[in-house]
Formats: structure tokens, C-alpha cells, sequence
RNA sequence: GCGCCCGUAGCUCAGCUGGAUAGAGCGCGGGACUUCUAAUCCUGAGGCCGCUGGUUCGAGUCCAGCCGGGCGCACCA
């Protein structure tokens, strides 16, 4: 078991122990008690509440309450000191041994050290990325691919059983208008001159599929009716833009694992909405205008309304446009009622910011044909501002010049990319920086983190140059001053919980910003005193102990990269 | 007008899903080192956590209402 839960398993036997001698009424709600380590580590290395969180339904003083709980917990040999402070917090002091125990569990764990078992039972879809197969991906879809990529590594880690998945939106107006921009394309490849109209596709990627269609067509269609070539040139383009796009994501080292076609769903819209009409969720009828800007070209009209409000939607949401065929939302419908279908306990999408508005739609209809029983969690992920020299890069996919995906990785290096946009929580505004993010600096998070596992790795090195003669380490060597190091780094599995409990992964590059720091912090004391260096040619069988620390700090550094999708350096240059 | 997100040090942001004296980096002040464990280090100052109420033993965190910023608002994807 991990350090931390054994310690709330010991809390918890001595308050059973307490109910059970009578000390303690019987009965009494344990949820609320926590055992955590304490913000301020001068007051020891754990701390519980369970005194405050017990004294009012007890009908007992705080103090009392903590004060047996000590006497119970300083029993064990685990810990070496029990202290009632403040309003009633106990705080415990854990026997060095326990740190250099957690040394060895580190070494034995290996890449395994930090998994959890909290999401054994449960499978999760997480969709991500999801961009219009209108071309390659640009930077505004980096962020909710390498986050929702991240969240779906940091869940795998923590045990769930991970679907990741694309949504290819290759069904509505953009893809006609992709197909049109492909036969211009086409024309051009047969030796036209072409003129692109405002509101089609610009971009150059385009000729090559003009090439293509030429090849394969010959110039039977160029003046073809529409009617004709429509469909073939949609299902072509799509699909070659769909390998653009899964190379741009290989490139960020992602691959998922469901490409899930929009057009593909056909009756099964029918299928899905005549679930939610058994459950008498859909009526025609009359939404009321909207307030505001976008209320000019209203006209009341009856609508095939889903009942959204039901839900905790705002209002009712349409599902059928005038002209017959059916919304976005109601394909969107469909694709999460196919989810569910799968048998998911719980669905994850990532939505860019521009869509917050859809998040309560889309998850009043999951609440609805799940009857609430699989949770949806939408993660917003907000806009990148992309710097270059402090001067701000537009990016419009229309205007056919935005800085594409593969632009920056091939600039900056995937991991640089995949590090910085997991530097802040996903739904704050995130500056993207050329100059900054590749700086060696102790402000770079990206390089201070790979910089202490370079320094690492070549710190065993050192010893071996040195020639040193490295006995099996005797980790009772180290001190308190070394095993502050262990502290550090025994948080990585309670952080792995609490990543993906929240869903949260940015909280992984921060966790390992703070272990890069505790790390640097014990290295730079051996400027100033030569005996708290790791590697010490008088000293063998202090360096080996000293390695065996760095090489578990550095093992969790790998393992954190690891989940946020980073190679961990050896050395840097 | 309504909904969602965000207001934390001069700046950029964390804050363990309610805990103790609110943290980090940059910047600013002071100091150290003239080197190879310096692609610096140590240290100090700096805060009515937007405002006002409420819940609680305890609130940056939860609730309500304001103020300010961003996004969205029948039929696009």
C-alpha cells in the first residue's frame, strides 16, 4: 500500500479502536476526516483533522479528541511523534526509516511507482481534439490535444480502463464547402486557372488533392453538375485530410484510438432521438427569441425541440434545421448515445472555449438517454496566444496562412509543445512564446525539469569518471537533509490521485516543477559545503546512498513525464 | 438581457476539491561566488485572495448578490 493511505488506514484503526473501548460514541460519520500532509512542513509530515471533524458530533472537546488519538498513533512504530497543535490538529512525525523505506519502494516500483488502482472497474472515453477535416491542424487545436491526450495518459495511470477518441465532424456544410475548394483543385490540376471565392478553402494543402482527384478522374467531371462529384470529392478530401491530421498528431506523439465518423451514424440519429421521444423528451414547438445582438433575424417558427431544460439547460434545443436535416446537435446526440451504448461509466470531451455555450446541451442529453447514471465532464480548454518576440501571431484557418501544428514542432521540439501547454490549468488563457519556451533558464518549467533529470542521470556518471569503488547502498546514511528529497518525491502517487480526480493535468508539470526544485536546491548546497555533494571520491559509501536518492528522484521525473507525454533528457545541450 | 469561465504580490500564475502564519517564478532591494556541482546561489521587502453578506469550529476555496474582464446566446460546425 502507499505511504499516504496507510497512514489514513492507522488513523483510521485507532479511531475504530477509540469507538470500540467506548472512548468514542459509536456511530460517529468518518468521511470527513483527512490525513494529509500539512502546507507548512515545520508541522511534521502528516496531519489530521479528525478531531475537529469529530468534536461537535461527539459532543466532546477537540483537544480531548486528539490528544487519546496521539496516545494511540505514537504507539506505533512508524511514528515517531504525535502532537496536538493549533484548534485541534494532530500532527505527525514519521520515523526516518519510513522515508528510506519509501526509497526502496520507489527502485521496486520503477515505472510503475505512482500507479493507482482508483480507477480499477471503471472504463472512460475520453474524445479530444476533434477538428474539422477541412486541413492540417493549426495551433488552436494543440492545447486540447496534448491536454486531453495527457488527462487520458494520467487516467490509465491512475487504472481506469481508457478509450481515447476523434470525433470527425465530416458531415455538414464545411465539408461540402471542403469539396468545392478540393474540385477548384481539381480544375487547376487540369490546367485551369483557377479563382478561389471568398468562404472556400484557401490553403495550398489543397493542390495535392487536386492532383489526386485529376488522377483519378481524368477531366470527366469539370463541368460535371455538382450533383455529380459532390459526394466522391467530400469522401476523398475528408479522407485525405483526416491522414494530415493524423500525422500532425503523430508528431505530438498521440494516437488515439476510435476515429468515430460523423457521417457514419446515419439512421442511428433516428435510432437515438427515438430514445429520447420514448422518454417523451421531444415536442414540436416554438422556442421564445433570444435576447440580444443575435436576435435581428428571428422569426418564430415550430421546431423539433428536445426537452434540454429538463436537464439543466438554459432552453429547449433544436433538432432539426429548417430545411429538414438534422443539426450538429442532434448528430451530436446520436454519437454520445452510441458512447453510451459502448458501456462507459463516464465520458470526458474537451471543447475549445468557443463552445462553451454547447457544454450544457450536450450534457442535459447524456443526463437524459443515461438517465444520469454516466456523468459527462467537459473540459474547456481556452485559446493560445502564440508570441513571437512579444508580437502576437494570428491564426485564422480561413485566411489559408495560420501557423500550422507541424510549423511548431518542427521549430520547437514535440516535447517543448506538449510541456508548456500543460504549465497552466486548461481553462486560463495560455501565452505560447518561441523565445521563451526553448530560454535555459530557471523560469523555463520545461527546462528546469529536464535539467534536473539530466543532472541526474549524469551525476551517476560522474561517480563512475571518478572511480569510485560503489558499495550496495546503506540508505541509513542519509539524513534528514537528504530525506527532505524523499518527501518530495514520495508525493507523486498522491498527486497521480488528485490529477485525476479533478482531471486535471497541468497539476502533474507543476508537482514536477516543485521535485525539479527540491532537487536543484540539494544540489546547489553542495556549493557552498563539498559534504552534501552526491557524488564524494572520499566517500563511497555515502555517494552510493546519495545515487540511490537522485536515481528515485529521477525516476519519478521520468515516470510524471511519462504521463504528460515528454522524454525525459539525459543529457541536454 | 441570460448562461458559462475567470478576478490571488508590480507581472505571469499555483493553491492538495473547507484547514494552521496564503505560495512559486520573474521583477525590485541587499548579499555571496570569480568558478565548472554557476546554462548562478542565498536573503529581504511586497497581499482587506475584486466587493458585501451568509453557511461553518475554520472560507482564497462553498452559497447569494453586486463590480470588473473573456466567451457564447433558434436554424453553422
Amino acid at each position: 500500500m502507499n505511504l499516504y493511505p496507510r497512514f489514513a488506514a492507522h488513523v483510521a484503526d485507532a479511531l475504530g479502536a477509540l469507538t470500540a473501548s467506548g472512548d468514542l460514541p459509536a456511530g460517529l460519520d468518518f468521511s470527513n476526516v483527512t490525513v494529509e500532509p500539512p502546507r507548512d512542513s515545520t508541522h511534521g509530515d502528516l496531519a489530521t483533522n479528525a478531531a475537529m471533524v469529530l468534536a461537535k458530533p461527539a459532543g466532546m472537546k477537540p483537544r480531548e479528541i486528539a490528544v487519546m488519538l496521539a496516545q494511540k498513533l505514537a504507539r506505533l512504530p512508524d511514528i515517531a511523534e504525535a502532537e496536538v497543535a493549533g484548534p485541534g490538529f494532530l500532527n505527525l512525525r514519521l520515523d526516518p526509516q519510513v522515508w528510506r523505506d519509501e526509497l526502496g519502494a520507489i527502485k521496486a516500483g520503477a515505472g510503475d511507482y505512482g500507479r493507482s488502482t482508483m480507477g480499477t472497474g471503471s472504463s472512460v472515453n475520453v474524445e479530444y481534439v476533434s477538428a474539422n477535416p477541412t486541413g492540417p491542424m493549426h495551433m488552436g487545436h494543440c492545447r486540447g490535444a496534448v491536454v486531453g491526450d495527457a488527462l487520458a495518459s494520467l487516467l490509465d495511470y491512475a487504472g481506469f480502463d481508457v478509450t481515447r477518441e476523434y470525433y470527425i465532424n465530416d458531415a455538414g456544410g464545411q465539408v461540402d464547402t471542403l469539396a468545392r475548394s478540393a474540385h477548384l483543385r481539381y480544375r487547376e490540376a487540369l490546367g485551369e486557372t483557377i479563382v478561389i471565392p471568398e468562404g472556400y478553402y484557401p490553403g495550398d494543402y489543397l493542390v495535392p488533392v487536386g492532383k489526386a482527384l485529376a488522377q483519378e478522374f481524368g477531366d470527366s467531371l469539370v463541368s460535371a453538375p455538382e450533383a455529380e462529384w459532390l459526394v466522391p470529392f467530400r469522401q476523398r478530401t475528408v479522407a485525405l485530410m483526416m491522414d494530415l491530421i493524423r500525422d500532425d498528431l503523430a508528431m505530438l506523439g498521440i494516437r488515439q484510438d476510435v476515429f468515430f465518423s460523423e457521417a457514419s451514424l446515419g439512421s442511428r440519429v433516428q435510432q437515438a432521438l427515438d430514445t429520447l421521444d420514448a422518454k417523451g423528451l421531444i415536442y414540436e414547438g416554438v422556442l421564445e427569441a433570444p435576447k440580444g445582438d443575435a436576435a435581428e433575424d428571428w422569426e418564430p417558427r415550430p421546431q423539433t425541440l428536445f426537452r434540454a431544460s429538463q436537464f439543466g439547460d438554459d432552453t429547449d434545443r433544436a433538432l432539426k434545421k429548417s430545411d429538414g436535416s438534422w443539426t450538429y446537435f442532434a448528430g451530436d446526440v446520436a454519437y454520445h448515445y452510441d458512447k453510451l451504448q459502448r458501456g462507459y461509466t463516464a465520458l470526458v470531451d474537451m471543447f475549445g472555449a468557443d463552445h462553451g455555450g454547447y457544454v450544457k446541451r450536450m450534457q442535459a442529453a447524456v443526463r437524459a438517454l443515461s438517465d444520469g447514471q454516466v456523468p459527462l465532464d467537459i473540459k474547456i480548454v481556452q485559446m493560445v496566444k502564440l508570441m513571437r518576440a512579444g508580437e502576437p501571431e494570428k491564426m485564422s484557418k480561413r485566411s489559408g496562412n495560420f501557423v500550422t501544428l507541424a510549423d511548431v514542432v518542427e521549430e520547437v521540439g514535440k516535447d517543448v509543445v506538449r510541456f508548456i501547454m500543460l504549465t497552466k490549468r486548461s481553462d486560463s488563457q495560455l501565452d505560447f512564446d518561441f523565445a521563451k519556451v526553448v530560454e535555459q533558464s530557471r523560469d523555463n518549467p520545461v527546462f528546469y525539469v529536464q535539467y534536473a533529470h539530466a543532472r541526474i542521470a549524469s551525476v551517476g556518471r560522474k561517480a563512475v569518471e571518478a572511480g569510485i569503488d560503489l558499495p550496495t547502498p546503506d540508505l541509513s546514511l542519509l539524513d534528514d537533509t537528504d530525506l527532505a528529497l524523499v518527501k518530495v518525491a514520495a508525493q507523486w502517487p498522491r498527486i497521480v490521485e488528485q490529477a485525476a480526480a479533478t482531471r486535471e493535468p497541468h497539476r502533474i508539470a507543476f508537482y514536477l516543477a516543485d521535485l525539479a526544485a527540491a532537487f536543484h536546491t540539494q544540489w546547489n548546497m553542495g556549493n557552498d559545503d563539498a559534504a552534501r555533494r552526491f557524488v564524494l571520491a572520499d566517500n563511497p559509501a555515502l555517494t552510493a546512498a546519495r545515487l540511490a536518492l537522485a536515481q528515485a528522484v529521477g525516476q519519478v521525473i521520468r515516470n510524471g513525464l511519462a504521463v504528460m507525454g515528454v522524454e525525459a533528457a539525459s543529457e541536454l545541450h
